[in-house]
DNA sequence: CACTTGACCTGTCCGC
DNA sequence: TGCGGACAGGTCAAGT
């Protein structure tokens, strides 16, 4: 589920934890994860230092001093978590006791990471005590780890993704904006120079569409999905399934303003934890604390007091008000 | 071309 | 207790 928020934080995350550190050793297990040939990743990737950690709408690039990026997608159980510090060691970490899932088959990768010695826990001590945003993580590798990237300081990056739907890749960094998903995606909202003239004149072309589905379209605007859609379409007390053509002009530009609020909000608060999300640290954003009716149905509308309901819209689990939020 | 639906995956939850 | 099926949602491909 990480959409602009859940990326922006990680990637502000990762700014702060990566840069300058040198990649010594990557391990994978999935072809379709990370598709690069293994020269390569010897080539390009090994070696090179961490310039840069930057972010395209739910899109994370990691730059290299090599001149190549790694293009990364979390899609929607994605993590990408860095481990540092001191790093206790055991022999055989996953044949202990403690590990957390000791009485299982370690997969291929956990295998691997065994021969060089791993068997780290990410544990919330590590982190500081007292963190509004509780780990998430345990001991890393899990068994839903499918990359890993050991730094030569010892510190690793774990990418793990549950479902399998999100990639890594390494691509020289000016062939980025080529890729068809960059030429094609929309402006970002959050930049200053985003306009709400801007903001109605991308939604014309999808005139005939719904409200929501325009606003899951990353080529109108760029990074949001289905938690924001909903927040954003609540606090401009416009109906989901309202044809875009038909929204009132006034609140085309409450939408506007508030699909901006509501993700600063949420990066504010280190984004949405569903269940899956975390940020670079493992910890997990709070914005589901303050959400006014995403994964809220039954609860009261925070605004009249009637109760949420939850249906099907533009594919998607949709959640509205039914007093505030009526077609147009 | 505009728009909608299904596929990709795996873990979880619900009803039987 | 187990099992089948629905569900979760970002993006692309294939469909209308």
């Amino acid at each position: 589920m990480p959409e602009l928020p859940e990326v922006e934080t990680v990637r502000r995350g990762l700014h702060e934890l990566i840069i300058g550190r040198v990649v010594k050793k990557v391990t994978h297990d999935t072809p379709k994860g990370f598709p690069n040939a293994a020269a390569d990743v010897e080539a390009f990737l090994i070696g090179s230092s961490v310039t840069d950690v930057r972010r395209r709408a739910k899109v994370l690039l990691i730059d290299l001093s090599s001149g190549y990026t790694l293009v990364i997608h979390l899609k929607m159980t994605g993590q990408l978590v860095f481990v540092g510090g001191a790093r206790p060691r055991s022999p055989k970490p996953f044949q202990t006791a403690s590990h957390r899932v000791s009485n299982r088959v370690p997969t291929p990768l956990e295998a691997r990471a065994a021969d060089v010695s791993e068997g780290l826990t990410v544990t919330a001590e590590r982190f500081g005590a007292g963190h509004p945003n509780e780990s998430l993580i345990g001991e890393l590798p899990d068994r839903s780890t499918r990359v890993i990237f050991e730094f030569v300081d010892g510190s690793h990056l774990y990418f793990n993704d549950q479902r399998k739907f999100g990639w890594v890749r390494l691509m020289p960094t000016l062939e980025v904006p080529n890729i068809d998903f960059m030429k094609k995606v929309g402006p970002e909202p959050l930049e200053h120079d985003f306009t709400v003239m801007e903001f109605k004149e991308r939604f014309k072309r999808r005139a005939k569409t719904s409200i929501k589905a325009a606003l899951l379209d990353q080529t109108v605007v760029a990074g949001v999905g289905n938690i924001y859609a909903d927040e954003s379409l609540w606090g401009a007390a416009i109906h989901p399934l309202t044809r875009v053509g038909e929204v009132p002009e006034a609140k085309f530009e409450v939408l506007y303003t508030e699909l901006r609020d509501v993700m600063n909000l949420a990066i504010e608060k280190g984004g949405s934890t569903d269940k899956n999300y975390v940020n670079a640290e493992g910890k997990k954003g709070s914005y589901m604390d303050f959400a006014r009716v995403f994964r809220r149905e039954g609860h009261e509308c925070p605004r009249c007091g009637t109760i949420i309901i939850k249906f099907k819209a533009a594919g998607r689990g949709t959640h509205i008000c039914p007093q505030c939020q009526v077609l147009e």
